[in-house]
RNA sequence: GCGCGGGUGGCGGAAUCGGUAGACGCACCGGACUUAAAAUCCGGUACCUUCGGGUGUACGGGUUCGAGUCCCGUCCCGCGCACCA
């Protein structure tokens, strides 16, 4: 055995061994439990993070220790592929983004290896392959056929930057998500997929999610946005003008309400600029056509969105309240959302804060309706209350309200809705803040939208049996549109319903259809005739997902509303697609940057720069190594390109090897946290590597052990055993029940070094350390596997860790005769007893009464009480 | 604004069901080894102290024999959503 530890030549040997035993290949057994362990598959970007190396090695863990446990584990590896960054790069460098692509697969493929993860790589899936996207067309036909994808033409959201429409999830703060540019507003025909008709279900069925974060639930709960109201119509006809009242009400506006019950408070009507009402008044209206203009373009602009200011315009229009029949003017306002709800609200400035505001600005009446509840609640009608400050917006008690004054809120919503449906002029309804998902983009490195358009037949769907649309490899993209549209070799063909001359579809699939059903071909990647086979029902769902919180809306909403499509179709057995999840922290590390002279800010690498530190250690000063000037120190920031932070993972597994990489991640800090990048901690966990491999390698020089007998035992090592085997037992806790691996680690430490200080060489002694280096190897196995695989080997000639099982607790070394307890008097620690292990609580007592402590600190009082907790401590009340 | 997390030494963090606050690691200090340094090993490290002890988990109250943990209020930080009617 080598004395020194050496990474950089076990880690390759171990690997070149699973790699030549196919340790990590996952055959489908039923005899045996399963366990699918999966990561959230990597975009190839060029080279791996160190937010790719904790994510992967969390999950790396969980199916080796899984693995140990006896479960057939199942840990795949993909690429999603398709995006634009490909796209970029190529405009950069005049490569093909395929090319581009498949090297960064390659490199990143080299680098997971090199960490040692174990990973079935025969199953490896990558979304930009015909064989992969040829079952996102497939689907979407199947999708088509039913009315879950349809095209509308409708305002989309447009990124000018990437010159592509984006979902709604991909704006934020009315900026794209990728590129910060403003987004602008386009009427394009578009085609969507039906998510909201799963709302219901995708909201009901987070109740299901035990194993899920709250925080992510309670994310998707606040993105599908239920909301309970009442639809009330106003006719846009007075009410006596109706010749007949057979024939109704006429045409009406809709609105959408949760307050119903302030009805009667409605002092006008607004609705949003894009409303047809709007766009009809602004036809014979050029101030208020100008107004609606400026909004369509105000809508997205800097200024706008900073003050938010509440601006309208009467469209000189009227409505009548459905009870009252009073006129209501109607007024455009830039506060009213067309995309939500009916795309107009009824104005209640006395109870909204909107409408309040709104009704000041522009000297509309205010009137309110609703008081506190408070203590006056039996009021009776029409009593004229003390108004709180306005807008009062709580629930309380309707007056000023005809019948229904003197009713608390949530009745009189239930009452007025009642009589709003038997006028025939509202009822009860549901609103979602869910939008249904747009898949088009007008962008090359995607999946092809499987349609053709037809002069003569419309818009026709690619048969089957021409599936998959391949997508050209060979396209070099310039930035300006999509480069599939010049590609006559791609978009000429002939329509297969009349086979005259057509056009493809040069659209392409958003490339969150690609991720959202991934882990299902995992389970049968190799299958050419269907997207899944029996395989997924023995493999789905996948038992523990590890990612990021980035991902707890779009991705994992859209893979949930994936499974229950793919579910309705009969294609596979289950109704949530990840069973537990767990959402891993960012990683950080310092920030130094300086002002430039041009009122820019320029980033320095942490590398880059000289830190002056206190006599505490904390960075008080840095300085450029380059030009020897200062440079600001701004704490800690997650790892950015921009901000030149990133630690390059290669550089790590370079100098200290993949186990020490692995160790660090898992060890400074519980994985749902953030880790803060530090060298001297990397170090740290490398020096007790070292530290273990010289344990082990003093150990085995001494030669073969011979086995103990139990009762041979000294009390020393009978104490060692009893902490080696409470340390499986919290260990085998921390990462299976807990996750918390940072703890599991600190564990094994604190063994370590009790181990290390265990003197003496004789026979028992060698043995009970036999016994704990071997535990101590197999809990390490799933953190860093090579170093634990070599010195298994060493401990254990002719065992491969391969092969071992996680071990078992020994209850008996758990037992013990004696127990020390922590005295309290008056709920302060004074000192320790030593008390029987079955002692009696009684006897118990007693020996804390007599002790020195109760004597000195009660000074004769007699004790008024004694709490005793059984194994922990015993408190005298003097 | 609404919702969800948090606030513990110089730092990352531990304390799992209301029961020894600060495990483990880093940093720092001292010692050993060395011509010297690095590496390694050993010891110390919340604060105050009259060395008996006292005080400490953002702040102010409360419940309890006992509170970092539970309850009420305040402040601060992070994340998510954000004119959602």
């Amino acid at each position: 055995m080598d004395p020194l530890y050496r990474p950089e030549i076990i880690e390759p040997l171990v690997q070149q061994h699973w790699e030549a035993k196919a340790a990590f290949r996952a055959v489908e057994d039923p005899t045996r439990p399963k366990y699918y362990c999966l990561s959230m598959f990597p975009y190839p970007s060029g080279k791996l993070h160190m937010g790719h190396v904790r994510n992967y090695t969390i999950g790396d863990v969980l199916a080796r220790y899984y693995r140990m446990r006896g479960y057939n584990v199942l840990q795949p590896m993909g690429w999603d592929a398709f995006g634009l960054p490909a796209e970029n790069a190529a405009i950069h460098n005049g490569v093909p983004p395929a090319k581009w692509t498949y090297d960064n697969i390659a490199y990143m493929k080299g680098q997971l290896k090199r960490l040692g993860f174990a990973i079935d790589w025969s199953r490896e899936v990558t979304t930009c392959r015909p064989e992969y996207y040829k079952w996102n067309q497939w689907l979407f036909l199947r999708m088509l056929e039913r009315g879950l994808a349809y095209q509308k033409t409708g305002t989309v959201n447009w990124d000018p930057v990437d010159q592509t429409v984006l979902a709604n999830e991909q704006v934020i703060d009315g900026r794209g998500w990728r590129t910060g540019a403003l987004v602008e507003k386009r009427d394009i025909p578009m085609y969507y997929l039906a998510i909201t008709r799963y709302a219901e279900e995708l909201l009901a069925d987070l109740d299901k999610l035990t194993g899920w974060p709250e925080r992510v639930k309670t994310m998707q709960a606040n993105w599908i946005g239920k909301s309970y109201g009442v639809e009330i119509h106003f006719p846009l006809t007075p009410p006596g003008a109706k010749a007949n009242p057979s024939e109704g009400w006429g045409p009406v506006l809709k609105v959408f309400t949760t307050r119903a019950d302030t009805l009667f408070g409605v002092t006008y009507l607004a609705v949003a600029p894009e409303h047809p009402l709007a766009l009809q008044a602004a036809a014979s209206n050029p101030a208020l056509a100008a107004f609606l203009e400026e909004c369509r373009k105000g809508g997205v602009t800097e200024a706008q969105l900073a003050t938010q200011e509440k601006r309208g315009m009467d469209t000189g229009l009227k409505a009548w309240h459905p009870f009252t029949q009073e006129p209501l003017p109607i007024w455009v306002a830039n506060y009213v959302l067309m995309g939500y709800g009916e795309g107009a609200v009824m104005a209640v400035p006395a109870h909204d804060e909107r409408d309040y505001a709104f009704a000041q600005k522009y000297g509309l009446p205010i009137r309110p309706v609703i008081r506190p509840a408070g203590d006056g609640e039996a009021g009776g009608k029409g009593q004229r209350p003390d108004i709180p400050t306005l807008p009062y917006t709580e629930p309380g008690i309707l007056f000023d309200s005809g019948d229904f004054s003197g009713r608390r809120s949530e009745d009189a919503i239930e009452k007025i809705a009642l009589v709003l449906k038997s006028l025939g002029l509202g009822d009860r309804r549901t609103t979602w803040r869910l939008r249904d998902w747009a898949i088009s983009r007008q962008r090359y490195w995607g999946c092809p939208i499987p349609l053709i358009h037809c002069d003569h037949c419309g818009v026709v769907p690619v048969p089957d049996e021409q599936l998959p649309v391949l997508l050209p490899e060979d396209c070099v993209p310039d930035g300006s549109g999509n480069p599939l549209a010049r590609r006559p070799d791609f978009v000429n063909c002939s329509c297969p319903k009349c086979g005259r001359p057509a056009r493809r579809e040069t659209d392409t699939m958003d490339t969150f259809v690609d991720s959202s059903w991934y882990y299902l071909r995992y389970c049968c990647p190799d299958n050419e005739q269907a997207m899944v086979d029996a395989r997924a029902d023995y493999w789905m769902p996948v038992d523990q997902y590890i990612g990021g919180i980035e991902h707890a809306i779009l991705h994992l909403l859209y893979s949930r509303f994936w499974s229950k499509v793919m579910r309705d179709l009969g294609l596979i057995k289950y109704d949530e697609p990840f069973t537990r999840l767990l959402t891993q922290g960012m990683v950080l590390n310092h920030v130094f940057s300086r002002r430039t002279a041009q009122g820019g800010i320029v980033y320095f690498a942490p590398d880059e720069v000289e830190v002056v530190t206190d006599d505490k250690g904390r960075i008080v000063a840095a300085t450029a190594r380059a030009d020897g000037q200062p440079v600001d120190y701004q704490g800690i920031g997650t790892m950015s390109k921009s901000k030149k932070n990133g630690v390059d993972p290669q550089a790590l597994i370079d100098r200290y090897g993949a186990d020490t990489a692995r160790l660090f991640t898992m060890f400074a800090a519980p994985p749902e946290l953030t880790l803060e990048w530090s060298d001297s901690a990397v170090e740290g966990a490398h020096r007790f590597l070292k530290r273990l491999w010289k344990t082990v390698y003093d150990h085995v020089q001494g030669g073969v052990v011979s086995a103990y007998r139990e009762g041979e035992l000294p009390p020393r090592l009978r104490d060692l055993r009893r902490q080696l085997h409470q340390t499986l037992q919290k260990v085998t806790d921390d990462i299976e029940r807990r996750q918390q691996f940072n703890t599991a680690i600190a564990a094994v430490m604190e063994l370590t070094n009790h181990l290390a200080r265990l003197e003496g060489d004789d026979a028992c002694t060698r043995s009970v350390r036999q016994e704990a280096l071997e535990l101590i190897v197999l809990m390490l196995a799933p953190i860093v596997p090579h170093i634990c695989h070599v010195l298994y080997q060493e401990l254990k000639p002719g065992a491969c860790l391969t092969d071992a099982s996680w071990p078992e607790v020994d209850l008996a070394a758990l037992q013990r005769d004696e127990l020390e307890l922590v005295l309290q008097i008056n709920g302060k620690l004074r000192g320790k007893i030593k008390v029987a292990a079955d002692a009696g609580r009684e006897a118990i007592e007693q020996a804390a009464l007599m002790s020195p402590e109760v004597a000195r600190f009660l000074e004769g009082r007699p004790a008024k009480k004694v709490i005793v907790v059984p194994g922990r401590l015993v408190n005298v009340v003097g």
